[in-house]
DNA sequence: TGTAGGGCTTCCCATCATGGGAAGGTCAAG
DNA sequence: CTTGACCTTCCCATGATGGGAAGCCCTACA
């Protein structure tokens, strides 16, 4: 199986396949004579553990950490769900984040008129003349 | 005011604000005869704008709109909600991604024992194996 | 007056994950 | 034999920020 028979079997693009080949994630493919990367259906198995971490927001380097704890026969699942929690707050931390953003932004909007005149409390604040908008 | 107090009274750092200045985001400060930026107090008003637009998750691009607008006395206040808006809908987007992620994750951190045995129904997820977790 | 220190300047590099594109080799079908 | 679709490597760009080096400038202090 050439690259692009692999990234298409795997959802991940032949681009960050070599990348991630380049970077010591997934091991280096064999080539053939004619020096194309070949994959097996093992390969693709990896590729496709990858593509699956990265939709559920795993850095690449938390997505390294999980595939040798897949590898490795031996692992304490504790390992894998402490990757897993430390992830989860991260991700609760940036969403709070953003919620506090959308609670101004929205407060903001609200109170501008969106029509043709000048004066807007959304600049206002930006501008840190107005009546404090909370920022929580 | 030289450049390090500027970004003491700003909050911006002295590194983004040439930043800032190379890439048009502000119009180039002034120089003394020793090659110093020199700030007065609209500069630094208008580094506050910028922080307080970052800290509010705007992109530098929507930051120099707003700036723009906040400038423009004949402005519309509708132009700068559109902006507004359409941040909030971009937020709202990443936050409801992210908690998509972050329900799976629960599910999965919930169904794994986290201790020395190395079963455990994140990997499999990940693999592919499992029982399907809803991805929503 | 010399020096030490801190601030300023520019320039280059790194991050993180991904894509775009050029230049050139290879293969299969027509 | 040509055409087109692959593949290869290499370089560059993104967005916003920080780190650090090399070198200039100014002030304070001995």
């Amino acid at each position: 199986m050439n690259i692009g028979e692999a990234a298409q079997a795997s959802g991940v693009s032949a681009k960050m396949i070599r990348y991630y080949e380049e970077i010591g994630l997934i091991t280096p493919a064999a080539r053939t004579g004619n020096n194309y990367r070949t994959y097996g259906g093992d390969q693709v198995h990896v590729l496709r553990f990858i593509k699956r971490a990265r939709s559920l927001g795993f850095s690449l380097e938390e997505t390294q950490a999980l595939l040798k704890l897949w590898q490795d026969r031996s692992r304490e699942s504790a390992a894998v769900k402490d990757i897993a929690t430390t992830h989860i707050d991260d991700l609760e931390r940036r969403i709070a984040e953003m919620q506090g953003m959308v609670k101004t932004l929205k407060h903001l909007a609200h109170c501008c008129g969106g029509n043709d005149r000048p004066d807007c409390p959304i600049l206002d604040d930006l501008a840190g003349s107005a009546s404090p908008a909370h920022t929580d």
